[in-house]
DNA sequence: TATGAATGAGTTTTCATTCAT
DNA sequence: GATGAATGAAAACTCATTCAT
């Protein structure tokens, strides 16, 4: 899986780049969440062990650093999914193992730091277009499956789902970690049980409000 | 409302001093969010429309302007506590009106900002304990009275209303406007009906479990 | 005369940072010629006694402070051709002491240093529309004269006089110092005196043609 | 001719490798005249099409670079000089030609651009002597001849001439083109012609004044 | 008290040069 | 020989902070 993820992005440097490369943006990763995203790029350096002017050489300033931080993280969630939809033996357990899980990627983390503007540049980059569907059809997949087994309530959508991950994304460092989080997880879950409590206002939430709500980025 | 607020941030100053100090603060506010916690000091000034000596005359530091804004934050969320509290017919409405005007507050777009050791100093700054304690108080009420009418489960506590909160409180900028947050605040509310799902995991959380996770900060 | 040329610059300063202004300039001047208009400007914050914050709270890059060394080359200019004007007995020998004058304002050595593109800018800016036209309306009054007098040829425009003007502008630091140039400046002299030689191609140059080729800028 | 130029060059490399070595001369004087001397190296690898290791075994630092972009200037004012002479009627009229020849070389450009010591350095530098040579062999017959043809003034010596082709060479590029210019060199021509004006300051000057003052270098 | 000029430490960024492939 | 990846010294530039006016 990992080594599918990596064939994804950009190729075609000799191995030794490839693998220089590959240490910065895991630094960058690193030191982006412990000190914020505004580490001076010559730690970043330093903790990947290569020089500053090679680091400018793969990445001419520190958007495209976390643009490659980024489309990692993606590639994350892409792969959370994925995974839940294999492994679990229906989908209504998937839909739970994916929520659960989008807390430990710590995504959000990073996409918080973001002025507004750079976030949505981000955003727009056409690099995450690919794999960002993945996330989709995924979801896509779980949601209708469990509607039909009768596991999950009817008036919600995918982009439900979407919205619920999104949360469970941007959930502060502090709390990430604590067993609070499982209870507003069940809690959540609860609320989207087959039969449960009072209808929800306006429509299911589709896959293309999805696609403009989606998290990082 | 606003004048009691007031109040309790430092007085005793000259009335232009003190309209210098608030414009400041909605200044920095305002960058903040908009720039990110790192927008040059110069900027604040120049928008708050005073020189950046005289910002430095009342704010040592960008850290004593993160606290001044973030305790005007958490003002703004004893207000909401305690407005919907007074002026809603039964504590289970004003538990919901409480959640879904969270996201309206934006203040996790700021504590999201911070790097993880200056976020915990903020916390840690003795000048909020009065405040939150305010928005602790109204918590509990709702949640008690709210469960002795037999519309909240039983098997949570303050602390989970607070994490759910926290959440709302984070919520991305880029969805906080949107009318997805609605359909996703009334899950959690289903979710949170006497008599609905399964048991949660692990203890109901107290009012000192809360303590440690409120957001902002 | 040096006070009136201070006048037209930059204004409204406190009296301190208009001191600073003026040597930062200075100071820049010198080491464009000595070293090239590369010199790090750090340097040039030192020479003129300044830091380099301050440098940059003036000048916000390299091409402002070279416009402003331009600037005042081309005061330099207008100085000398105004001076020439009032201080010769005839337009013919303000003509003369005007072209021999223009080698030691050494101007070219700068603007030959610049790349075409910076050139271009430097030229195109507005700031010097003024002082620029003080050169011309010097340059017309003398050729007019010079040519009802007899003593200059009368198919020549004072649009000729500038393009022998930038000629000696443009001549190398090597060579602007030695006896060589006088001889030079003398056979361009005899080639301008009534009745010399064959008839010249083209039309005589106004001061509009002028107007496109006066250098620096 | 061209070949006879390339003749006098380094030699003795394989044929690649000499064309490697011609196409990196004709970018970087390219690249000197459209950005300056100070472009990047790299640059000047990528228009020559070669890798920048290639660039510094042929030219170990941009001197040596700057150096044969000055010789290869040089072997075309030689040209200029020597097919004037041969395919001219006479003296005058290839004197003539050849100073209306030197602006189109634009040579003074890029001389103009050096710092003085990096300059002299240049000047200094042996490979030009004989090549510098040829020039004035060539400047020196032209000059006499036409004296004794009667069509040059007596009191001009061929440093004169020289003075004066300078003075072409470093006409500044937005000038160079226009018909402008055409006209100044008339105005210079007239000045040298026979009978003309005044007498001349100072002593004609030699061959050897000469040597100190002639261009590029 | 308010102002904004000056400062220089800290970062960013570029590019000449070396060297492994 | 050719290549281009890596390096780091040097230059550009920003901005927090101080202090004279």
């Amino acid at each position: 899986m990992a080594k599918a993820t990596n064939q994804q992005e950009p190729t075609g440097l000799r191995a030794d780049a490839r693998r220089n490369r590959d240490l910065i943006v895991v630094a960058a990763r690193e030191l982006f969440l412990e000190q914020g995203i505004d580490v001076p790029l010559d730690e970043v350096a330093r903790r990947a062990g290569v020089g500053i002017g090679t680091l400018y050489r793969r990445f001419p300033d520190r958007e495209a650093l976390l643009r490659a931080v980024g489309e990692e993280n993606l590639h994350h969630l892409a792969d959370l999914a994925q995974t839940a939809q294999r492994e679990e033996p229906d989908a209504w357990h998937a839909l739970c193992r994916f929520l659960r899980g989008c807390v430990k990627l710590r995504m959000g983390e990073l996409s918080a730091k973001l002025d507004p503007h750079l976030h949505q540049r981000l955003r727009a980059g056409h690099d995450l277009h690919e794999i960002r569907q993945q996330v989709i059809d995924a979801l896509l997949g779980m949601t209708e499956q469990a509607q039909a087994d009768g596991a999950l309530r009817g008036d919600v959508g995918p982009g439900d789902i979407a919205m619920l991950m999104t949360l469970h994304i941007y959930l502060p460092a502090n709390m990430a970690g604590g067993p609070a989080v499982a209870r507003v997880t069940e809690i959540m879950l609860n609320g989207l049980r087959a039969g449960v409590g009072s209808p929800l206002p306006g429509e299911a939430l589709t896959g293309d409000d999805l696609r403009r709500y989606t998290a990082m980025e």
